[in-house]
RNA sequence: GGGUGCUUAGCUCAGCGGUAGAGCGCUGCCCUUACAAGGCAGAUGUCGGGAGUUCGACCCUCUCAGCACCCACCA
């Protein structure tokens, strides 16, 4: 019965997850109590926990046990994302490691095999969760019967993908173009914009000669080898060098052909040569102005990047440039080269160059959509916290560009239009449907598949049940607040916005709480080649220096990161990792939850944060032992005496849990956080136990009932108000600490929370242990000037007599044998303090020489602070101005400082007189 | 080029128009019967620079500097 003498996490964790949930306590309620829903952004189902999960998910598990204890109807709607292009590539690499790729098995199979890869390692994820104390709604919408929550490929949730896609289209908001689009050659597949990523890079910049009838013109470029599909070079019609030869036609080196020469505003005169080289087929900003000038556009690129047409056909694009600039060069065409900086575009997914393409895609217009989603917004039906998220939606929105939703992939959702044989489309719910809409012609379906945000966007409503009208839709639409990172504001947030506004009229949460993104303990991007990440799980179970090791280098891309992260990983965790336990970890995130954009996970706090856990742990070892088989006075047939120290922490519990409360309602983890900190330790555990102590000691039978009582309650409900954000250690001491406290309940998961009662904050004795503090820090400051030991009882002298409280902690803290009161203080070298009228002298024989350097630092603090009070108050504009209550309290300092020297001068002088 | 945020103790971060804070670290003394993952005491800051508003600025305004992130078509 008894407890262990410190916390050990892994033995208490083990004992309650299963519990928990094999209750059902994670389910939603079907009464009338207000709900409280939140999504959990779906992790990729093949993919582990990191940092930011572990963080973010931290935060959203502590609100939901929050509300649920509140009584609120709490869903957590959880799932796992199909992640079409990561997981995609993830098989693709097993079946490379095979001597395979995905066409030699062919759609079908391949597919299949990645339905066996998700099936193999999707738990992975919700298991880390789990461990992490997730109390997720495991089982709803979990049509899989795997306790995972929904799965966005599954055939719910597909359902409503192709009914969204089918209304849009009906609605005129998706159509099919060829455009220009930004597509991986490596993956052969279009990638929308958000999934480009632009670093500054070296490179190098040429000029061309394109020579014309009597004039040539030099353009300037990055990307030579896309001349091959030149249309014309343009120039800016007010510049002067160039006018004459707008209309004129110049050759274009290496093809034979001749382009035009035109003139376009795009063209900045004074970058370069002036002259520009126009590549509709493969360039952004050359499409535009081919538009513009109805140029047909010439393709000079296959898709996998390799040149077509012209004798440099079959060449790898890079390849190309060598080979062109080299026959440039030899034609004397090539004018310069010269090292450059340019932005490079590289696919977030395989880091290759993406090249702008031609080719037909599935896109969604996003004007009026958006107007929707930024009024949203502006309205204040979608809330951001911090708030300057909203400028950085509100940017994206104003300015968007249409979304290209299809992929040449075979992992997601395969678009739902066919084809007969001259290319007309069908767009329909099932092959049925297209071939009773098509009147029977024969039809081919579209290969390509949906962008995965497409389905992910639509998760607010899909996971509740829609298109069908159902009661939970009613309930949970909107969620209550959405816990993300910044990252994904465009990718995800502000496309579920749109969509769901779109089709329920709704918005699809009230919040939006952008978490920080977590960083090393110096501040830096976690990257595996940098071996600074940090496996939750590490965390909560420990792990050696040898096993870090090995899994920090293990499946690098490069050999030469090796010894790099080896060295990394010795210096920063010499010792490996300690087991910290979930509880810990969940602490740490909180109290970091602040609202910067950055967290630095700092292993120091963990480790502090771990020590909080065992204080707690140790505090109920401590009352357990204290009231277990004692009266506790569960009620009041017994006469219960609370003394001022009792009805004090009762008072400062309710501070503390309305601290918490505005914690929570503003996602201010931290704060929250803090709140049960300083209240666990600085309050109940340094002041009160101690207290406790003396008060069962010394107390009649009604002071030690009311002590007992006062204890067990007092924690009992500290536990309570922990039990968000440390869910484990909190129930297993529950468990024991409840029944002594009158409270039933299998679980704190499901207990009351606690709500600040103000009727019980007692202000007089708040006052009153506020002064039974300053005596003893002043004795404690006493003792430990004049070097007596620790274990040494000392008599006190005081001059009036003190509170009972005051007494109570003078024996309790300050280690006071005894106090024996004066009106005056009896002749001594002893060091003297003042506190309100009081004085206090440990009796002991004392150095005099050093009291009076003692007492001459105290006459010069006070000096410094009268002189500083002296010259507010004797400024006439601040006596004026400022408020009177400021003023008085001015006053009221300068009186107590002057008070309290006039003491301590008096102090000196009879300590020089007597030498 | 546009936007956003940040700059407070050695480190990581709170903070408020009216006496500068926490955790970790550091120094000293203690293994006191809940806890050495602990107790007590203590040191440490021209709150990035400058100007302004104000009786009073770490806080509000302007400006400069540095750092970080996001967006953008300069060949």
């Amino acid at each position: 019965m008894s407890l262990d003498k410190s916390f050990e996490p892994r033995a208490v964790e083990g004992r309650w997850y299963e519990r928990w949930e094999g209750a059902g306590w994670f389910a939603h309620k079907g009464g009338a109590q207000p709900a409280y829903c939140i999504q959990l952004p779906p992790p990729n189902v093949t993919g582990t926990l990191h940092m930011g999960h572990a963080f973010q998910q931290t935060l959203m598990d502590a609100l939901i046990r929050y509300h649920r204890m509140r009584g609120d109807n709490t869903n957590w709607v959880v799932g796992t994302d199909h992640a079409g292009i990561a997981t995609q590539i993830v098989v693709e690499r097993q079946l490379q490691e095979e001597g395979k790729s995905r066409h030699d098995l062919g759609r079908a199979k391949f597919v299949e095999r990645v339905w066996q890869w998700k099936q193999q390692s999707g738990a992975t994820i919700t298991r880390q969760m789990r461990r992490l104390g997730a109390s997720g709604n495991w089982s709803y919408a979990d049509s899989e019967g795997q306790k995972a929550g929904y799965f966005t490929m599954d055939a719910k949730m597909s359902r409503a993908v192709v009914e969204v896609f089918v209304r849009l289209y009906e609605q005129g908001l998706i159509y099919r173009g060829k455009r220009l689009v930004n597509w991986d050659p490596v993956l052969g597949t279009a990638v929308s914009d958000l999934e480009v990523d632009s670093e500054e890079e070296d490179g190098r910049i040429w000029e061309i000669r394109y020579p014309g009838e009597g004039f040539s013109l030099t353009v300037a470029t990055t990307r030579p080898e896309t001349m091959l599909g030149d249309v014309a070079v343009a120039v800016n019609p007010k510049d002067e060098r160039y006018t004459k030869y707008v209309g004129k036609t110049v050759q274009l080196p290496l093809t034979g052909r001749s382009i035009p020469v035109i003139a376009d505003d795009y063209v900045d005169p004074a970058f370069g040569t002036g002259c520009v080289k126009i590549t509709p087929a493969h360039d952004f900003n050359d499409w535009a102005v081919g538009q513009r000038h109805k140029l047909a556009p010439v393709e000079m690129l296959t898709l996998d990047a390799k040149v077509k047409g012209t004798r440099y056909a079959g060449l790898d694009r890079f390849e190309a440039r060598t080979r062109i600039l080299a026959d440039l060069k030899a034609q004397g065409l090539l004018v310069s080269e010269k090292p450059y900086k340019l932005r490079v575009p590289r696919s977030g997914r395989t880091g290759v160059i993406v090249e702008p393409m031609l080719t037909d895609q599935w896109f969604v217009k996003m004007e009026s959509l958006a107007k929707a989603g930024l009024e949203a917004v502006a309205s204040g039906r979608v809330k951001f916290f911090p708030e300057y998220w909203a400028s950085t939606y509100n940017e994206w929105l104003t300015n968007i560009q249409d979304w290209c939703i299809s992929r040449q992939l075979w992992w997601g959702h395969q678009i739902p239009v066919w084809y007969d044989e001259a290319g007309r489309i069908t767009v329909a719910r099932s092959e049925a449907e297209a071939l009773a809409k098509a009147g029977g012609a024969k039809l081919r379906r579209d290969e390509d598949v949906l962008d995965t945000w497409f389905s992910s966007a639509l998760v607010p409503f899909t996971s509740l049940g829609w298109p069908e009208e159902t009661k939970d839709l009613e309930v949970f639409l909107p969620s209550s607040v959405l816990v993300t990172g910044n990252d994904i504001i465009f990718f995800w947030v502000a496309r579920m916005i749109m969509m769901t506004l779109q089709f329920t009229g709704r918005v699809p949460f009230r919040d939006v709480y952008i978490n920080a993104i977590v960083r090393d303990a110096e501040g830096e991007k976690m990257s595996k080649s940098k071996g600074n990440t940090i496996d939750p799980i590490d965390l909560v179970d420990g792990i050696t220096l040898e096993a870090l090791l090995a899994k920090s280098t293990v499946g690098l891309l490069r050999a030469d990161h090796k010894a790099r992260i080896e060295k990394y990983v010795r210096a920063h965790y010499p010792q490996g990792i300690p087991a910290f336990g979930a509880d810990a970890l969940r602490f740490t995130f909180a109290s970091q939850a602040t609202f910067a954009r950055t967290l630095n996970f700092d292993l120091g706090r963990c480790e502090g944060y771990r020590n909080f856990c065992n204080k707690l742990w140790n505090a109920t070892r401590f009352v357990l032992m204290n009231t277990e088989g004692r009266d506790c006075a569960l009620d009041d047939k017994a006469p219960v005496a609370l003394s001022a120290w009792d009805r004090w922490i009762i008072s400062t519990l309710q501070r503390a849990e309305a601290e918490v409360e505005k914690g929570f309602a503003e996602y201010r983890f931290d704060n929250a956080a803090a709140a049960i900190y300083r209240f666990v330790w600085d309050e109940y555990c340094d002041w009160y136990v101690e207290v406790a102590k003396e008060q069962l000691a010394k107390g009649d039978e009604a002071a030690q009932r009311g002590t007992r009582r006062t204890l067990v309650r007092v924690l009992e409900a500290a536990l309570r108000l922990a039990h968000p954000i440390i869910p484990f250690i909190t129930e297993e001491l529950w468990q024991k600490v409840a029944p002594l406290a009158g409270k039933t309940g299998g679980t704190v998961m499901l207990a009351p929370y606690p709500r600040s009662q103000p009727e019980r904050i007692d202000e007089q004795a708040e006052r009153e242990i506020a002064f039974a503090k300053e005596v003893v820090n002043a004795a404690r400051n006493l003792r430990s000037e004049a070097k007596i030991p620790p274990k040494d009882r000392v008599t006190f002298y005081v001059t009036g007599a003190l509170s009972a409280s005051a007494e109570t902690a003078m024996a309790a803290l300050a280690r006071a044998s005894e106090l024996k009161i004066f009106a005056e203080l009896p002749p001594s070298d002893s060091p003297v303090a003042v506190v309100g009228p009081h004085r206090l002298m440990p009796h002991i024989e004392v150095d005099p020489q050093a009291e009076r350097e003692r007492l001459a630092r105290e006459t010069a603090r006070l000096e410094g602070e009268i002189a500083r009070a002296r010259g507010k108050l004797g400024n006439a504009a601040f006596v004026e101005r400022a408020p009177a209550a400021v003023v008085a309290q001015e006053r009221e300092r300068l009186a107590a400082f002057e008070a309290t020297l006039h003491k301590v001068k008096g102090q000196l002088e009879k300590l020089a007189a007597k030498t």
